[in-house]
DNA sequence: AATTTAAAAGTACGGCATTCAAGATCCGCC
DNA sequence: GGCGGATCTTGAATGCCGTACTTTTAAATT
């Protein structure tokens, strides 16, 4: 039998493997990411992947940042004052994470050695300093939306709805109603959560950047 | 050879196997729990597990759930002002977490079906109705809350820090240093961002809630 | 006392990430 | 032009994993 060896074409490129496993995270979960399945999606038997990535968990990596890359980061550009740039910021990181929900789970253990997600914090930072934040301040600052931003995607339609409110016993939850649980509502609810949770912060903030001003 | 059967005293409880996840989970990891090593942990052997819960994600679930369990909910009792309450609950909260940095992401998929998670939403969602706030908002306060607490616990003490900074070339992130990069400083600038943070978040809620008092 | 139920052990299955040796092709160097 | 090492893929193998099923015995119920 012909054992296939190397190909004059190689079948598999870093690239096409990061953009086949995006999209199968996309369709199926991340738990339908397996390394054969993968392979043969990519029309390749399993361990060929470990030629382009040292571990799965690489290629997951590799997934995340290339979400990440997704988000817009144009408004730190041009001279917009630091609030409505950073409001912006935030809504199109949270549109990116809500186009690619499966894989939120992977973005949000931490920036890590991810080059996109590392330009991206790179990016907030330089704009908090260039409007006047102080340096350790700009670093808060761009910790903490990462914060509310992952929090809110894994919290909301990343994370997992209930399917059957009726099993709960309301007496348990006296305040809590039911309809709460269901996820056709949760959507609603993360939604307004995020836009109400947004602007409280961006208000603090701009109470907090006041009095910096002012003690100088 | 005597094949052992049932024990005259059961050896397993769903209390202890949770005990002991939970023990496990805090000492070496999420990964660390395999039902065949949680079993061993336990003096028994792999699939007896079943006999207390369905799957080994339940017994994660109910891990988790006993973390939500030990977050403070009494200074929603007396009359503080709910800002302050809502202040040292997020405390209290981040605290819980940080003793339990492992099962963080196990936590953060969601409230789901857990009892003393839905007890906490409740505790929150019952204060905030009580101090004035109109139900949607409460609703939206007790989410962005969770939201910002969980993003906070899983970015800094239950993500992956760096081990070696020197690895990046700081030429590619013009305004971020290499110190941020290191866990050590890493463990100060997520303490400060969440002080920040919080303090910004409860701010603008505050404001908005003025509005709201005055509207009426 | 008889019967049902519960809690353990043991075995087994299919899937998983990953390692390794072997084959086959390409590329650069003599 | 030929040779040698690097590159890419394969198939087989390893040691985990979650979980289902069967069996054995003791407890609980009737």
């Amino acid at each position: 039998m012909c054992a296939m060896a190397r190909p004059r074409k190689p079948l598999l490129s870093t690239d096409r493997i990061v953009e086949t496993a995006r999209e199968l995270v996309d369709a199926e979960g991340l738990a339908a990411v397996s390394t054969r399945r993968l392979a043969a999606e990519l029309g390749v038997s399993g361990p060929s992947l470990y030629n382009h990535f040292r571990t799965k968990d690489e290629i997951l990596e590799a997934v995340a940042d290339s979400v990440s890359a997704q988000v817009d980061l144009s408004m730190f550009e041009d001279g917009r004052d630091w609030r409505t740039a950073l409001h912006d910021w935030a809504v199109s990181y949270r549109a990116a994470l809500r186009d690619h929900p499966n894989i939120v789970p992977v973005l949000a253990r931490g920036p890590g050695r991810r080059p996109a997600a590392l330009r991206l914090a790179d990016a907030v930072y330089g704009a908090m300093v260039d409007a006047g934040w102080p340096a350790a301040q700009a670093t808060s600052i761009g910790a903490l939306m990462r914060y509310f931003i992952m929090g809110s995607a894994l919290g909301s339609f990343a994370g997992g709805f209930v399917e059957d409110p009726s099993a709960y016993d309301p007496a348990d939850y006296p305040h809590l109603g039911q309809a709460h649980l269901l996820a056709e509502q949760q959507e609603k609810i993360d939604e307004r959560a995020f836009e109400t949770g947004l602007t409280a912060l961006l208000d603090g903030l701009v109470a907090q950047y006041e009095q910096v001003a002012r003690g100088r």
